[in-house]
DNA sequence: TGTCACATTAGATATAATCTAAAAACGTAT
DNA sequence: ATACGTTTTTAGATTATATCTAATGTGACA
């Protein structure tokens, strides 16, 4: 994704392209990982330290409500974000906390008469386990 | 699940059946909502107040590990707990951040090859968007 | 009864996220 | 170009959530 199309996918949700904010989600689109708010904030800096924490989480929080970029709770650790890509599902490690990408799926929909008056916006599918690194310290020790 | 059954349920996972302990599972096991551990914290010591908040964060994480209580994180908010009864998968509300359950229902696996090294423990089906209380308001407001 | 691992406690501390109020940057009309 | 209203950014304070510490209590059982 080029830095037009970045510009465009912005302005075509609304939100203004400010240097801030892209170099926010150029950073999520070129990572595999799905990193904290305060690793986004350090590593956007440490290049170019024009972003301030809160505009950081200011950014995250409007990228996310456009549907650019996911946010991805884990219980007991800071929240992880990722660029909206090629869809797939998640697999969070009991462990360590990582999340990683698994390759997507169809899922079968709800009953609709078990949904009442809800309105189903999305559907996650989380596994969770061990990740391959933490696997083998489970095995052997 | 009367008192008998909670003790047995307890020391069948290794844990002993204190009265702080028994308190916070008893009080989850009524519970047809999903409170957080303030509210947990709270309620349990309005009767007998002999629950510290340190005891209740830590037989919440004891009874989790056990495998008797569930946690779901919830994006920017408090986590939020369940005793594990009937299996079911959860609905989040994007507006009010309630957790609901929703009727439980079998979910394909992922194709082995994706898994790697990985060990998949559970799978877990989040539906999100508004809830009851909260799609009305969404319509007209 | 004595012992020891397990459990609880109050309060301090750590971590994660949001709020505040003022300044800056931007879009647009003049 | 200038003025004006809107959006965005900022540093730092504040809140919310969760964990840690070190002292104390409890119960199973030898
Ligand atoms: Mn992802
Ligand atoms: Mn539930
Ligand atoms: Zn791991
Ligand atoms: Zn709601």
């Amino acid at each position: 994704m080029d830095a037009g199309a970045i510009r465009r996918s912005l302005e075509g949700r609304g939100l203004r392209c400010t240097p801030q904010r892209y170099a926010v989600i150029a950073f999520l689109l070129k990572q595999n990982k799905h990193p904290t708010a305060a690793e986004i904030f350090e590593a956007v800096n440490r290049v170019d330290p024009r972003c301030s924490r809160a505009t950081t989480y200011n950014n995250l929080r409007d990228l996310v409500q456009a549907g650019l970029v996911r946010e991805v709770a884990v219980e007991g650790r800071a929240a992880r974000f990722d660029a909206t890509g090629m869809r797939h599902h998640h697999f969070i490690c009991d462990r360590c906390g990582n999340v990683e990408d698994m390759e997507w799926y169809e899922v079968p929909q709800p009953a609709s008469n078990s949904l009442g008056k809800r309105i189903v916006r999305e559907c996650e599918l989380i596994f969770r386990g061990l990740c391959s690194k933490c696997a083998p310290r489970h095995a052997s020790g």
